[in-house]
DNA sequence: AGCACGCCGACT
DNA sequence: GTCGGCGTGCTC
C-alpha cells in the first residue's frame, strides 16, 4: 500500500475558468495521503493562484513540466464521483468548461484565490505629467479608491489595454501593486457555548465580583452571547472562569434555516383510484433499481403532489434519498410546506431569498446526510445527495429550468433525467402541460406516459365559451357581449375576474389613415408600441423610444389613429363599463421595482380587488381560489402560423389559467375571443385535451419537415468567401456577442461534431435565440445580419452580406 | 476567466 | 521608437 501512495504522485485538477480541459499538478509528499478525487486543492495558475477540484490521481502526468499543489483546502471530498460525472457530461453536452459547470455542485463563495490590490504611490502624485492620458485615467482612478482588488479597476478602467497600461504604472512606480490571498467567505456557522458548572460556587467560593449572576444558569448549557447578555459578564470575566473550571466552551455548528414551524398536522388523504394506479406503477418502479423516466401529465388539482410525496416515503422506506425540483416561481411557501409537512424535519429547502449563509448550510447537511430530501428550484439538482431513488421535476413544462444566460447555459429537467440515469433512479416529469419535447419523448418511448386525467375534488373543469369575433358589432372593438355579460355577472356574485391579454402597453401601432404611415423602430422594423403612462412610442424589441409625433412624419396629415389593442386600454374600456369593480393591472408601469409584481398578485389573493388584467406573466405562480372567470381578450396573438413555440406557449397558457380558474369550490368559466375559430390550438382549449392538441402540432410539423424542437439555431453566411478575411469563427462570435446580447446568446462557434460533418457549417455559429424571442427568427436574422454588416464593413468593403437562419436540433 | 504578448497603424 | 487598439493563445 506504501508503496502505491507514494507512487500516485500527480493530480488531475479542474480550475473555474472557461478552457475545456483539465490540469496536472504535482503532489507534495506531505498532501499524498489527503489527495482525493473531489477534494479542492490551492494551485498555481499562470501569475494567479487559484481552488481547484481534483478529478483523479496518478502515478504519471499527462503533462511534462508540472507544478505544486500548494494547499489543500478540505479533510474530504466535497464531489461525489456521481456529481463529478454529471458535471463532465453536462460539459460536454453544454458546450461548457467543466470547471464552470462543477461550480453548480459547490457552495457559492467558498473558493480561495490569490488577489492583487493597487495602491497609489503617494510621492509621485506630483509628477503626474510623465504620464499619457490613458495612465492619468487609470492612476486618477487608482488614487479615487485606494487598495481595491485590481479587477474592479479594470471595470472602471472600461475597455482597453488595462494591463498594458497597468503595468506601465507599475513599472514608472506611479503604482503598487500588492498580491495576497483571498479565503473564502462562506462556512458554517459555529455557535459558541459553554457549559456551566453545577457546584461552581463550592470551588470557586471568592470569585471576585461574585457569581450571583450565574446562578441561573449552573449545570447548563447556553449560547455564549446568551449567558454574556443575561450576566452582563465581560470577554475578559468569561475567559477568567473559563480558566478556573466554572465554564467549558463548547462549538456548535448550527444551520442557519429558519426553523421547521409549520403547525398544521398531516392530514390523511386518500387516494384515488387512478392516482393508486400510478402510485403503484411508481413504487415498482424504484423497487426495481432501475432507471425509468415517467410523464406524469395530470390535469390541474388531479392530485400529483399526492402521488409525489407517497412515491418519496416509498423510496426513503427503501433507504434511497429523492430531489424535488420546482419553477423558481412557484415556490410558495404552501408548496414547500406540503414537504415540510409529510416529511418533518427531512426536507432540505432551496429558494432565491436565501442568503449565502443559509444555502451554505443547507448545503452542508445534505452532504452530512442530515436530510434526505432536497426541494428547490434547478439549482436544487446538485445537491450532494447519496442514492438517489427518485427525481420529480414538477410542472416540467416551465422555462425557469432553463439557465440561459450564464455559463453554463442547461436544462435542469434533461439533467435531472441524466441525473436519474447515473442513480438508477425513477424520475418524473409532472405537469397538467407537459412540453412538446417530453411528450414527443413518449411517443418514441424514451418516456412512459401516465395520465391523471381527472380533478380529485370531482369539480368539473371549467366550461369554455368561444367566440367568434368575425363579423361580430364589437363593442369598443374589444370585448364580446358574452364576456362583458359575463364579468357583470361575477362581480355581482362577488367573485374575481381575470383578463388575460398578452400584448403590452396602449395600442401595438399607430397609423397614418392618409398615406398608411406605421411609425417603426429604426432598429427592429418592428411597429412602435403607444405607451400611456409615459406617452411615448416604444419599441417592445431594443426598448428604443420617441415621442408622439402630432403629425403623420411622412405627409403631415394628423389623421392618426391607434390600432392594436393592449392591456392599458382595455383598462380604459374595463373601467369604463365596469366603474365599481376594483381593478389591478399588470404591466410594465406597475411591476417595476422589486417585488412589485408580487406584491400585486399577493394583493388580488387578499381579495383587494376584483378583476385582474395582465400578460402572460400573471399566469407564473398562478393560484386563486376566487377566480371563477378568466377572459381572454385576443386569443390569435402569437399564434401566427407556423410559428409553433409561440403557439405551444399560448395554448399552455389557456390551459393553465382555465384550469385554475374555480379550483376549489365553484365551477370556473372561460371566454375565449378570437378572429380564428378556425385556429387548432383554440378547438383544443376548448377540448382541454392537451396531449390531443400535441398530436396536431406533431402532424403539422412533420407535414412541414420542421424538427419537433428547436433549442439552437446555426447561422449561415453565404455569399461571401469569409476565409481570406476571418481567420476563425471564433471572431465572428465575438464580435456579435458584443452586441445586441438582448435578442440572442452566441453559444460559441460551431462545435466540432457539426462542422465536421457537413462543410457548409463552416461559418456558422451556434446561436440561442432568447426566450421571449422564441420564433422570431426573421427578426434573429435581421438584427445578426446588422450586427455582423457593422463587424464586417471594415473588411469587406461594399459586399452585402446575407445570412440564413436554420434550426438546428442539438439534443 | 485572466493575463501576456504580438501585430499594426497613428503619432511623436 | 512608443502608444493603444485589437486579436490570439496559454494556463499544468
Amino acid at each position: 500500500m506504501e508503496v502505491d501512495t507514494i507512487q500516485m504522485s500527480y493530480a488531475e485538477v479542474i480550475v473555474n475558468i472557461s478552457a475545456p480541459k483539465t490540469y496536472w499538478y504535482q503532489i507534495p509528499e506531505a498532501f499524498l495521503p489527503h489527495i482525493l478525487p473531489g477534494i479542492r486543492v490551492l494551485v498555481p495558475l499562470n501569475t494567479r493562484e487559484v481552488t481547484g477540484v481534483v478529478v483523479a490521481v496518478s502515478k504519471a502526468a499527462a503533462f511534462p513540466k508540472c507544478k505544486d499543489i500548494l494547499d489543500v483546502l478540505d479533510q474530504a471530498p466535497l464531489i461525489s464521483e456521481e456529481l463529478l460525472h454529471l458535471t463532465r457530461w453536462m460539459s460536454v453536452y453544454y458546450q461548457a468548461a467543466w470547471g464552470q459547470v462543477i461550480q453548480l455542485a459547490l457552495p457559492k463563495r467558498i473558493d480561495h484565490y490569490s488577489i492583487q490590490k493597487l495602491y497609489p504611490v503617494e510621492e509621485k502624485h506630483a509628477d503626474f505629467e510623465q504620464l499619457t492620458d490613458r495612465q492619468n485615467y487609470l492612476f486618477s482612478i487608482i488614487c479615487r479608491e485606494p487598495g481595491k482588488v485590481s479587477k474592479q479597476y479594470r471595470q472602471a478602467f472600461g475597455s482597453g489595454s488595462y494591463y498594458y497600461i497597468l503595468n506601465t504604472l507599475i513599472k514608472k512606480g506611479f503604482v503598487r501593486s500588492q498580491r495576497g490571498l483571498q479565503k473564502e467567505r462562506v462556512k458554517e456557522r459555529l455557535i459558541q457555548y459553554v457549559l456551566v458548572k453545577t457546584d461552581f460556587r463550592k470551588d470557586t467560593p471568592a470569585f471576585r465580583g461574585g457569581l450571583d449572576a450565574l446562578a441561573d444558569f449552573a449545570g447548563k448549557r447556553v449560547p455564549l452571547a446568551e449567558l454574556r447578555k443575561q450576566t452582563g459578564y465581560s470577554p475578559v470575566k468569561v475567559k477568567r472562569l473559563i480558566e478556573k473550571g466554572v465554564l467549558k466552551i463548547d462549538v456548535q455548528q448550527l444551520p442557519r434555516l429558519p426553523a421547521f414551524s409549520y403547525k398544521e398536522k398531516a392530514k390523511k388523504i386518500l387516494l384515488t383510484e387512478i392516482q393508486q394506479n400510478i402510485l403503484g406503477t411508481l413504487n415498482k418502479a424504484i423497487d426495481k433499481d432501475t432507471f425509468d423516466v415517467y410523464l406524469l401529465y395530470g390535469v390541474t388539482g388531479s392530485g400529483k403532489t399526492q402521488v409525489y410525496l407517497e412515491t418519496i416515503k416509498h423510496a426513503l422506506q427503501k433507504g434511497k434519498t429523492a430531489v424535488v425540483l420546482i419553477p423558481e416561481i412557484s415556490l410558495t411557501p404552501q408548496t414547500v410546506s406540503r414537504f415540510e409537512t409529510y416529511f418533518p424535519g427531512n426536507v432540505a429547502v432551496f429558494h432565491s431569498k436565501m442568503s449565502l449563509g443559509e444555502r451554505f448550510d443547507a448545503w452542508y447537511h445534505v452532504y452530512n446526510g442530515t436530510y434526505q430530501i432536497v426541494v428547490g428550484p434547478r439549482s436544487a439538482l446538485f445537491m450532494p445527495l447519496k442514492n438517489i431513488g427518485i427525481i420529480v421535476v414538477d410542472e416540467e413544462h416551465d422555462s425557469s429550468y432553463k439557465q440561459s444566460s450564464a455559463v453554463p447555459r442547461y436544462h435542469a429537467r434533461d439533467v435531472a433525467v441524466y441525473r436519474g440515469k447515473l442513480n438508477q433512479a425513477t424520475v418524473i416529469l409532472g405537469s397538467a402541460t407537459p412540453s412538446l419535447e417530453s411528450y414527443y419523448n413518449t411517443t418514441k418511448k424514451k418516456y412512459q406516459l401516465l395520465e391523471m386525467p381527472k380533478r380529485v375534488s370531482g369539480i368539473r373543469l371549467p366550461k369554455v365559451h368561444v367566440v367568434d369575433m368575425c363579423g361580430k358589432k364589437k363593442l369598443a372593438g374589444i370585448f364580446s357581449q358574452l364576456l362583458i355579460d359575463k364579468i357583470g355577472q361575477r362581480l355581482k356574485n362577488r367573485e374575481q375576474v381575470i383578463l388575460l391579454q398578452n400584448r403590452r402597453g396602449y395600442a401595438a401601432f399607430f397609423q397614418c389613415t392618409a398615406c398608411g404611415f406605421i411609425a417603426r423602430c429604426p432598429n427592429c422594423e418592428i411597429s412602435l408600441t403607444l405607451h400611456t403612462y409615459n406617452r411615448k412610442l416604444q419599441c417592445h424589441y431594443c426598448s428604443h423610444m420617441r415621442e408622439i409625433p402630432e403629425k403623420c412624419p411622412n405627409c403631415a396629415s394628423d389623421e392618426i389613429k391607434y390600432k392594436g389593442t393592449g392591456t392599458q386600454k382595455i383598462e380604459e374600456e374595463v373601467k369604463r363599463l365596469f366603474p365599481q369593480g376594483r381593478f389591478i393591472r399588470m404591466d410594465l408601469d406597475t411591476t417595476t421595482g422589486k417585488n412589485a409584481h408580487d406584491r400585486l398578485l399577493q394583493a388580488f389573493r387578499e381579495e383587494k380587488a376584483d378583476i385582474l388584467l395582465g400578460t402572460q406573466m400573471i399566469a407564473k405562480g398562478l393560484d386563486f381560489d376566487k377566480v371563477t372567470l378568466v377572459g381572454v381578450i385576443s386569443a390569435d396573438i402569437g399564434l401566427s402560423f407556423p410559428d409553433f413555440r409561440s403557439a405551444e406557449r399560448v395554448f399552455q397558457l389557456l390551459t393553465q389559467v382555465s384550469g385554475r380558474a374555480g379550483r376549489r369550490s365553484r365551477v370556473g368559466e372561460v371566454v375565449v375571443q378570437t378572429y380564428n375559430v378556425s385556429h387548432y390550438a383554440i378547438q383544443y382549449a376548448g377540448a382541454h385535451d392537451y396531449i390531443g392538441f400535441y398530436r396536431e402540432e406533431m402532424r403539422y410539423r412533420k407535414s412541414m419537415q420542421y424538427p419537433p424542437f428547436v433549442r439552437l439555431v446555426a447561422l449561415n453566411i453565404n455569399g461571401i468567401d469569409l476565409s481570406k478575411t476571418i481567420s476563425t469563427s471564433r471572431e465572428i462570435a465575438k464580435a456579435l456577442r458584443r452586441r445586441a446580447k438582448d435578442f440572442y446568446t452566441v453559444i460559441g462557434p460551431a462545435p466540432a461534431p457539426i462542422s465536421r460533418l457537413k462543410n457548409r457549417y463552416r461559418w456558422q455559429l451556434i446561436v440561442k435565440l432568447n426566450n421571449r424571442r422564441d420564433g422570431q427568427g426573421t427578426y434573429l436574422k435581421k438584427v445578426m445580419a446588422d450586427a455582423l454588416a457593422i463587424y464586417l464593413s471594415s473588411r469587406l468593403k461594399d459586399q452585402n452580406v446575407s445570412i440564413d437562419v436554420d434550426p438546428v436540433d442539438m439534443i
